[in-house]
DNA sequence: CAGGCTTATTAAAACGTTTTAATTATAGTT
DNA sequence: AACTATAATTAAAACGTTTTAATAAGCCTG
């Protein structure tokens, strides 16, 4: 089918190690033949097979990137840092989108596993699957994790500095009059509602009390001590707390003003005009394939926390 | 390092034949052996490489997928459909997003050329590609376009009957009275917009008029022959009419009704709750895979139309 | 000009499979 | 017991590379 080394052994008179050396302009063969194999490795429209390439070094020149099914755009961005650096390098990028259930998250596993990719990062895994990764960790495929925690202290992960983003949050609002905050809905690694409880003993204002679900909010909201300020999760939290106000008949951001986080496009919408912690989705992605590509290099690499920045729309307002 | 087939047979006192053929359950050899072998296998924790296998068959077992940047969760969608049958057939899904630009794209094509991909899905191509494209087809990797038309008559597409989508928005618009109607903004392909003529002819209403930016549509909107409904080429699309109508001082739906096309999640927001044509996004995706599917196995396969719906929401009323 | 250095090239093995054709073992007939 | 048919197994080649160690060719040097 595709024209192979031999072929072009074949076409230039010389074996098939010349042709390799050749097209990597080893100084062991003379300047001459190289130059003739080149031209005519050229003219033929060459191009090495990974698949034999791979196969006698054992690397695959593929690394893999998992993560669960998610509509927001915030990992598309990821996907794209992330697939900017590793067409840059050569690397092709394998996608596994799980839908978060642990038989579909073995299966890409093992699809990996047999496609021998060189590395591996995960935004997402299942409790179940930490052994088999921390076994290809310790193999010949190194992980990272992006925008996520470790499940593991060995495996180094790419993180927004989520108790920073809770700090700049609470001293936004702080800063605007706001005593009595909120803090919805989850936040599963506390990190960013760690951040909002120490700006607020810091700030000596009461710790902002947690709420996981709209109907909680909304009677909350309805209470005669309702918070004058609501911390989001994400933006997407935010806006379904916007929506749980309105229905109470309580106006953004007049009566009550909510912080987002992420930055994702459509906070900037009019619509919502969202005050918001942003992450650097892209840089986040770039960094994690550097890292990657670092430890698949054998260098020993850490942790790295990306700073978030506190954006400052119509969703945030002083305190009457 | 991992565990080879040799390792296999050599453990089990048997040839390398011997394994690979128990594996795949061959009744050639005995049912006594298959059985020691496979459980060999299993405790040696052996899964065969397919670096080896694609060698040995010249089938990767890999496909590609190329889309331009995309930040919208569109394509999103469309990815996780074809991830969902790629992973189930026991393909690896390679993604290359590409900015647009033909030098990226050449080296992405470069890039699944090398790693000998069995079969190509794009969503976007640079006109420059368009040879290569057809060479890969040509040869022994077939490809099928999604959610764009195709650039070749021979290359199969995925895509939703556009056609019928401006109809049904127009069908809408009529049946609500309207009968100046503008259709915003772009229309590459001009699909979308000849159903929408092709609607307003049957219905005997004017031909909606063309309007290709914010500032045209705001001066249209200010003369006194406005239109009283637009149709947007996307939801995207829809939200800026939005806040250009909004801009000069009308009221949605009240003043001038909006219908999208995508049915993108935002769409459904209250603060949009955007009459709209819904795509089957994910249903693309997969019915792109399969074609694809169909394809690499030889069959001759024909492009596919899928049929939008109307969805209505509040961004449409009838005329006062 | 024999022996010793370079320099340039290549044969052959290796990577992990699958597959074809050949070999060996087993059982079944006379 | 000799032969054949059948069943079970395997040796070896092939896929497309890279790399190591060996060979060949050329040039000095004494």
């Amino acid at each position: 089918m595709a024209v192979t080394i031999k072929d072009v052994a074949k076409k230039a008179n010389v074996s098939t190690a010349t042709v390799s050396l050749s097209l990597k302009d080893d100084p062991r063969i003379a300047k001459t033949t190289k130059e003739k194999v080149v031209k005519i490795a050229k003219q033929m429209n060459y191009f090495p097979s990974n698949l034999g390439r791979a196969l006698q070094s054992s690397k695959s020149h593929l690394i893999g990137y998992i993560l669960s099914d998610v509509s927001s755009s915030f990992f598309n961005e990821i996907v794209q840092g992330i697939g900017e650096i590793a067409t840059d390098k050569g690397y092709g990028l394998l996608v596994g989108i799980t839908d978060g259930s642990q038989e579909h998250e073995t299966r890409l596993l093992r699809l990996f596993n047999g496609k021998s990719i060189d590395g591996l990062i995960v935004s997402h895994w299942h409790p179940k699957s930490v052994k088999s990764l921390l076994e290809m960790n310790k193999g010949k495929t190194p992980i990272v994790v992006c925008s996520n925690i470790s499940f593991d202290k060995t495996i180094p992960a790419v993180v927004t500095d989520n108790h920073l983003g809770g700090k700049l949050a609470i001293e936004h609002l702080v800063g605007l009059g706001h005593k009595r905050i909120t803090y919805c809905f989850s936040d599963e690694t506390q990190s960013r509602y760690n951040g909002c409880v120490e700006a607020a003993k810091q700030k000596k204002i009461e710790s902002p009390r947690l709420c996981a679900t709209e109907k909680d909010l909304i009677s909350l909201l309805k209470s005669n001590k309702r918070p004058t300020a609501v911390v989001a999760f994400s933006d997407i939290d935010a806006i379904r707390v916007k929506h749980a106000a309105e229905k109470t008949g309580l106006r953004i951001p007049h009566d009550l003003s909510i912080t987002g986080f992420d930055d994702i496009w459509i906070a900037s919408l009019p619509e919502f005009s969202l005050t918001t912690i942003k992450q650097p989705q892209r840089e986040i992605g770039r960094l994690a394939m550097e890292l990657l590509l670092k430890r698949m290099n054998g260098e020993n690499v850490k942790s790295r926390l990306v700073t978030p920045e506190l954006i400052i729309r119509k969703s945030t307002t002083t305190l009457k």
